[in-house]
DNA sequence: TAGATTGTTAATCGATTAACAATC
DNA sequence: TAGATTGTTAATCGATTAACAATC
């Protein structure tokens, strides 16, 4: 019953996490159906808009009774693409870089962190929650050892293209980039972004906002 | 000649950080002026697009010549709401609330933080930064004492809400979330979202794309 | 002046909302 | 069966792109 995922909008696409989300906790409080009218007030989108974005992926619901919340949620699990491991390191082992191998959340959905790698020797050798801090240098090495599948990039962000491109030429197909600055990427490797500064420019703007 | 920015769509307040660090970087590059095809090119929009968006807020060119790097990243600085100081105050001071603490790069922008607040009394007392972390017993009398404009939530998502209704009842309009649910808050506070697993998921997603 | 590029209007495209037949 | 709610088509709305007169 599953469609294709290949035409599913930006919008759309940015939506799946917040109904795995709201799925998530639905399920967490025994609930075990909902309507599209019911997630609409809890989320606060329109009836309408949650069909029409389920039926990007396939019919999931019954009429007359809504949508079954565990079966919806592992549709949206497989969707997201959360039933396999990815393997992730960590480029730039400063406080940001820190803070998400500190982070244990993200393995619970499989994504399972390999290693850190810095150029300060005072952080290579060292380990946080059990994962090593490599030089740099033994990046391509370590990369062409083990199947990393995302790289996260945490360096400052005048060295970030730089090490965005020699795990790119490694054949990694996924970069995490919370440098302040766009990557450029061949069209196979997927790049998403975190970029706090914006996010915290554009409370700025609302909060200034006249 | 700046207009209103009462009526400034999503899509276009969300590239307008965007604009901001790219003339920051053609500024530090010494670049004079640019026009909206060139910066066209380097962004990845198109000039029509770019043209509109300067437009929302005023007319900021001149035909034939383009646009002044420097004037325009002002402008654009101004807009943004950066020509002011918030004062912040971090809840939760675990990994992403110390993370952000040791940040400096905020600083620069005039987001100032005056403290963080936590439960844990290992925690409490501790200095980052030369930043005191406090008891989150002192919540409410630390805001009364200072001017707090932003409150950042990097508590664990089951206190995001409980925290959040307190700033807010002390008179916070700004609140920076980073705990992976959404917060109620009335219309007159303004709540960011950084949903670092929505993030990865998206990146999860995009990789398995068939 | 001639060339370049804006600001702005009109046309297009895509996303959201509304409506309703299908059906559980 | 009657009531509820989906899946889907049609209508609307808003955002992006194209075009071009204005003008530096």
């Amino acid at each position: 019953m599953a469609k294709d995922k290949s035409y599913v909008s930006e919008a759309v696409m940015r939506r799946m996490p917040k109904y795995y989300r709201y799925l998530t906790d639905l399920e967490k409080s025994g609930i075990e159906r909902v309507s599209s009218k019911e997630l609409s007030h809890r989320m606060g989108l329109t009836a309408s808009q949650i069909r029409q974005d389920f039926n990007c992926f396939g019919g999931f619901g019954q009429q007359g009774y809504g949508y079954n919340v565990s079966d919806l949620r592992h549709e949206i699990h497989k969707i997201l693409g959360l039933t396999r491991v990815y393997n992730m390191i960590i480029l730039g082992a400063g406080n940001v870089g820190q803070a998400l191998a500190n982070y244990t959340n993200f393995e619970k959905d499989g994504f399972i962190i390999k290693g850190l790698f810095d150029i300060n020797p005072r952080l290579i050798g060292m380990s946080i929650r059990g994962i090593p801090v490599y030089d740099i240098d033994e990046l391509e090495s370590f990369i062409s050892k083990n199947e990393i599948h995302i790289a996260v990039i945490c360096t400052p962000k005048e060295k970030a293209q730089e090490v965005a491109d020699r795990v790119i030429r490694c054949g990694v197909k996924g970069i995490w980039n919370f440098a302040a600055m766009d990557i450029n990427a061949p069209r196979d490797t997927i790049v998403e972004n975190v970029h706090l500064s914006d996010s915290l420019y554009t409370l700025s703007f609302r909060m200034s906002d006249d």
